[in-house]
DNA sequence: ACCTGAACACCGTTCAAGT
DNA sequence: ACCTGAACACCGTTCAAGT
C-alpha cells in the first residue's frame, strides 16, 4: 500500500492497473490511484499528462503482458496460441478490452500488431488476405473477449439464478432465446468457443487464398 | 431546442442519443441533456432512474432502429442483410457499439437477439452450431464496428497525414505495419470487409454443420 | 525536480419544497 | 404528478508555493 518510494510513471500505471482490475475502470479516479500510492492527487500530474493519457498507458502495460508469438510451427497454430495468450491477458484485466479501441496504440501494442502482421505475412496468404485477415483476427480477439466479459458482468454473480428467472418470466415470449439460455445453463460442454470461431476465420482466410491463387 | 412540451422518458432518451451522436458519450452529462430539453437537471430523475439506466435506454433506442431481418431468402443472405443493417445503425451512432457489451439488454435488443437466433435455428444448423454461431455473429457485428470506429477516432480527421507521418518516422522499425498502413492509404479497393469476414464465419458454420451431420 | 494546499469549474444524486 | 432550488460528496485539472 503506502510504500513511500519516489513516484514514477511506471509505478502510477501499475497501481492504476491493479485498481482497475479490482474495482473496475468506472471506479478509477486520479484521487484513488494517488491514495493507493500514498501520495496526493496533484503529484500524479508530474508523471502522466492527464487521465486519458494514463488510461492509454495502462492499456499498454496490459498489452505488454501478452507473450510474443512462437517463432516456429504452422501459421494457424502460432496464430491460435498467440490469440489464446491475448485472450487470457484480457480476461485477467476485464476493463482492458473495452479500452482497446478507444486508445491510441502505445509501444507494446505497436510491437503486438507487428507480430500479428508478421505471422500472416509469412503464411504467404497474399497481400489482400493479410490486410483483411489482420482486421478479422484482432476484431475476434478483442470483440469475443468483450462479449464474454459483458455476459459475466451483466448477468452478475448469480448467473444460474438470473437465467432461470428469465426462463420462467419471458421464456414463452422468446422461445429461441430460451433455448439459447438453456444451452448456457446445461452441463453440455461447448468446448473452446474462442478457438472455434477463430478457427473458422483462419480456415476461411486460408481457403480464400487458395481461391485467389488458383 | 427548447421546445417546452412536458418531459418524458422517451423525449429524454432521444435528446440524449442526439447529444451523444454529436458530442460523444464521454461528453454526455445529465445537465447537458436537461439543457438541450430546456429543463433543469433534477427533472430528469422523474423519468429515468439514473445515468446508467439512461444509457441502457439510449442503447435500446438505437437497437430499435435496426430493421428486422427479411422473412425469406437463403439464411446466409438474410444474415448478411441483417448484419449490414445493424452495422449501418451502429456506424450512425458511433458511441453505441462501445456500450453494447456494458449494458443489460432492453426490449428492442431482446427482440433483436431473438431474430438472430431464429435465422440460425431455421437454417437447421443443429443446436451446437446455432449456439456458437450466435456468439460468433454478434461478436462480429459489434466487434468489427467497434474496431472500424476506433481507427477513425484515434487517427483523427487527418487520416492521410497521420499515416504518412507514421510511415516516415517508424516505417523502418515496423515493416509489416508500414505495409499495412500503405494498404489503408492506397486507392486499392478492399471491398466490403465487414461482409467478407462475416462471410468467412457463416461459411465456416455451414461447413462445420456438414461435418457434424457426417 | 518533484511534491502539495488551495482553488475552480464541473459532476451525479438526494431531498424537501413548491405547483 | 411533475418540476426545481439548494445542497452534498465527489470529480479532473491548474497554479503558485514550497522543498
Amino acid at each position: 500500500m503506502g510504500s513511500r518510494q519516489p513516484l514514477s510513471r511506471s509505478r502510477i500505471l501499475d497501481a492504476a492497473v491493479s485498481f482497475a482490475d479490482e474495482h473496475g475502470v468506472d471506479a478509477l479516479t486520479m484521487r484513488k490511484v494517488a491514495d493507493a500510492l500514498d501520495f496526493r492527487v496533484m503529484s500524479l500530474y508530474n508523471h502522466v499528462a492527464n487521465k486519458q493519457e494514463m488510461l492509454s498507458g495502462m492499456l499498454d502495460v496490459v498489452v505488454g503482458e501478452i507473450d510474443p508469438p512462437a517463432t516456429e510451427g504452422s501459421w494457424k497454430d502460432v496464430m491460435q496460441a498467440s490469440a489464446a495468450a491475448a485472450h487470457a491477458v484480457l480476461s485477467r484485466h476485464k476493463w482492458a478490452a473495452g479500452e482497446w479501441s478507444k486508445r491510441p496504440p502505445g509501444p507494446h501494442r505497436l510491437r503486438y500488431i507487428e507480430s500479428i502482421l508478421r505471422i500472416l505475412t509469412e503464411a504467404e496468404l497474399g497481400p489482400e488476405v493479410v490486410y483483411r485477415g489482420y482486421h478479422a483476427v484482432t476484431m475476434h480477439i478483442v470483440g469475443f473477449t468483450l462479449q464474454e466479459i459483458g455476459y459475466e458482468e451483466t448477468l452478475g454473480d448469480n448467473l444460474e439464478e438470473m437465467a432461470s428467472a428469465f426462463l420462467e418470466e419471458m421464456g414463452a415470449d422468446y422461445p429461441y432465446m430460451a433455448e439459447h439460455v438453456r444451452g448456457h445453463l446445461g452441463d453440455h460442454d461447448h468446448g473452446d468457443e474462442f478457438a472455434f470461431v477463430l478457427g473458422l476465420i483462419l480456415d476461411g482466410l486460408d481457403r480464400s487464398t487458395c481461391k485467389t491463387r488458383g
